[in-house]
DNA sequence: ATTATTGTATTAAGTATCTAATACAATAAT
DNA sequence: ATTATTGTATTAGATACTTAATACAATAAT
């Protein structure tokens, strides 16, 4: 698991964004048992405070769930993770495709540059 | 101008980016004078100390040129304008289409949804 | 020459974030 | 029953960000 935390941006946000990545991808299955907070703030290199603060989050939208002292597992609740994901993509193009717009690309343009992007990703 | 603030990450990042934007679009165009530090803080309600802090980070860049008491303009090098342009649509592709692979979409699957999204924004 | 405007610097205060060091309660494991 | 592990809460300190209130220096405008 790499954890990738930058300084520009607050921690917590930054643990709940990769975690929630992990769930989506499917890295943390459904049902699956998540690691204490101590050994996941340890592996982060983060305070546990931190931690279980983006756990805590994580819990509040409902993808994972607390069991108060056998640790945390992710939801079972499938359609809602999908539901969650497929928010979270729409949310990411459409940012992305608003800023690209403001920059000046034309709406094709953005296309045959992420075209290109994508065939030069495959090799 | 409309600032789009938000609380989640310091606000001089944000008025770095959505200057850059305005120069990128031409919004603000080559050698065109810029309003004072006073004049654009009070714009985007935002203190003198922090419109400064952003566009000193604007001019060390070279993007925006101080006259020490005549205020300050848009760099006239075009070129170097292109340069940075191009590196920051790349980032923001880069960074989109590893997000999107970190959620488990596959790269075809990514250019559907962008193309019906691009053909949903034309109408 | 005087005034107004420019960028810049300083000091203080408030808030948020993060870390650190503990401690507590509940319960699984033994 | 005892121990270890779990989530959770608290307190304190450090740092970064933001605002506020000024002040200064340089020079454009008058």
């Amino acid at each position: 698991m790499p954890w990738d935390l930058k300084s520009d941006r607050p921690i917590y946000t930054q643990l709940i964004e990769q975690i929630e990545l992990m769930i989506f991808s499917g890295a943390y299955p459904l049902g699956s048992k998540l690691p204490s907070v101590r050994d996941m703030a340890q592996e982060a290199a983060v305070n546990p405070n931190t931690m279980q603060r983006a756990l805590a989050k994580l819990e509040e939208d409902g993808l994972i769930i607390t069991h108060r002292t056998s640790g945390r597992t992710i939801t079972e609740d499938g359609q809602m993770i999908q539901i969650a994901k497929t928010k979270l993509a729409q949310e990411q193009i459409s940012e992305f495709l608003e800023k690209m717009k403001l920059m000046g690309f034309e709406q094709t343009e953005i296309l045959t540059i992420i075209d290109s992007m994508v065939k030069e990703m495959k090799k």
